[in-house]
DNA sequence: ACAACAATCTAATAATTACTGGATTGATTA
DNA sequence: TAATCAATCCAGTAATTATTAGATTGTTGT
C-alpha cells in the first residue's frame, strides 16, 4: 500500500485543524472567555477588545473546528465551549507556554504582586482554611461569570464594585483574590487595591478552568 | 492603566507561538516522532516523507517556540523534545482533535483492524495478562526506539523482520501490536500480518506517550 | 410592515507562512 | 588539504490567513 502516505497526511491535518485554531492571539483570548461561561458575540468582542465582525470571523473558525457551539437567545447569539475538554487543552497549552517559553515567564512576574505570607500557595491548605474561614476567597470577575462557576468557598465582588463595597471585607484575615486565569490582570489589580486600602491580600494566579483541571490530576 | 491591553496582547501571542507549532501536518509528524526518541535530521525527513530542507525548516521552527533541543553528534545533528510535557500536549491536542474532529474519527475507524475477543481492550487487564504471560506485548518500531521507552512487559520485533521472525511469536496466546500511535500504521499492519499468519492479533491505538500520560491520570 | 439591532456572509486587500533552489557552515574522511 | 556529508541559511515565489468594508439575514419592538 502506497497510500499509506495518503492517510497519514489526511489524520495529521485533521489535528492540525486544532493547532491552527490555537494559534492566533486573538482566537486564544476567546477560548479563555468562554472558559468563564457562555457570552454572547458583542460581550467577546468588547472584552477582547476587537470589534464585532473579527469576532464573528474567529468564532466562525472555532465553530468550524467543532470547539464551540451557538445558541440563538433573541437578537443575541450565545457561544459556548463544545466541553470540558477544550478548555483543558486551553490549560494545557498555556502551561506548556509558560513551561517552556522565557519571555513569557518574565511577562507573567513583572505583572505579578508581592506574596502575602498568610496566604498559603498551595491549594490544599488554602482550601482548608477557607472551609474554616481563615481567609476569603474572592471571584472578582463579573457576577455571570461567578454563576456559571466558582471555586469552592468562594464569595463574589466584581472588581469594578470593589471600591464601594469594601465594607463587606474583613480587615483581621487575609484575602485571596482570583479571576479568569493567569493572563487575566482583574485578580493583581483587586489585591493591589485591597493592600493599598489596609487589607491583608494576595491574588491567586489559576482560574476555574486551571483549578478544575489540577483538581482532578491530583485526585 | 490603559496599556492592561498591551501586556495581556504580549501574553497571549506568547501562547500563541505554541499554537502555530502545532498547527502544521507536518510539525504534529515530526513531534510525534520525536516522541519515540531522538532522532537525527535525515531520519525525521525520511520518516515524514518530506525534504531534508523542509524538515529542517520546520525543526527551526520547533526550537524557536523551545520545543525541542538539539545536539550535534559527529556529522549530524540530533533532536530531542524539550521535556515530557511536549509529547503532552501532543497527547492532549490529537484527543482533542479525535474526540471533536467527526471526520477524524471516521478516518481512524476505516483503518482499524477488528478486535480481537480474547485480547482486554482496557489496559489494567491488558497489564494483568502482560505480566502472567497470558497475552505477548508486541512493540513493531525501529528497535531504536523500543530502546528509548516501551511498555511494560512489551517485546521487539520491527515491522520490517516480523515476516522473517514469526517463529519467535506463540500460536496458542494473543498479540498485541503496538506501535508510535493512533496514526501510525505499523501496528495495525503488523496485527493483519499476524492473523493472515494464523495468528491471534490486534493492534493497540496507544504508542508510549499516549500510554505514559493516561497512566499518570489513573494513578 | 418598518425601523433597529445582533450577527453573519462576501469579497477584496494586507500580512504571514510554506516551500524550493542555490550558496554556506562544520565536521569527518580520504 | 580536498572531498564529502549533514544540516542550515538566504532569497524568492506560491499559498494561506488576517482583517476590514459593504451588503445581507434573522429577530424584536413599534
Amino acid at each position: 500500500m502506497k497510500d499509506a502516505r495518503r492517510i497519514k497526511d489526511l489524520l495529521y491535518e485533521q489535528v492540525a485543524r486544532i493547532g491552527k485554531v490555537f494559534s492566533s492571539p486573538k482566537r486564544l483570548e476567546l477560548i479563555e472567555l468562554l472558559c468563564q461561561g457562555e457570552k454572547t458575540v458583542e460581550t467577546l468582542a468588547q472584552e477582547a477588545s476587537i470589534s464585532m465582525k473579527l469576532a464573528s470571523a474567529h468564532l466562525r473558525e472555532l465553530r468550524a473546528a467543532h470547539l464551540v457551539e451557538t445558541e440563538r437567545q433573541g437578537k443575541n447569539i450565545l457561544y459556548r465551549l463544545a466541553g470540558k475538554a477544550v478548555a483543558d487543552l486551553w490549560v494545557h497549552t498555556h502551561s506548556l507556554a509558560e513551561d517552556r517559553l522565557v519571555e513569557l515567564q518574565m511577562a507573567l512576574q513583572k505583572i505579578a504582586v508581592q506574596p502575602d505570607d498568610l496566604v498559603p500557595s498551595d491549594r490544599e491548605t488554602l482550601m482548608k482554611m477557607a472551609r474554616r474561614g481563615e481567609v476569603v476567597v474572592l471571584d472578582v470577575r463579573p457576577v455571570e461569570e461567578y454563576l456559571a462557576a466558582h471555586l469552592p468557598f468562594a464569595r463574589s465582588i466584581p472588581i469594578d464594585e470593589l471600591r464601594q463595597r469594601l465594607a463587606e471585607l474583613p480587615k483581621d484575615r487575609p484575602i485571596v483574590a482570583y479571576c479568569r486565569g493567569p493572563y487575566c490582570l482583574m485578580a493583581v489589580d483587586a489585591a493591589s487595591l485591597l493592600r493599598k486600602e489596609g487589607f491583608r491580600s494576595a491574588g491567586l494566579r489559576d482560574g476555574v478552568a486551571e483549578w478544575e483541571l489540577t483538581e482532578i490530576r491530583q485526585a
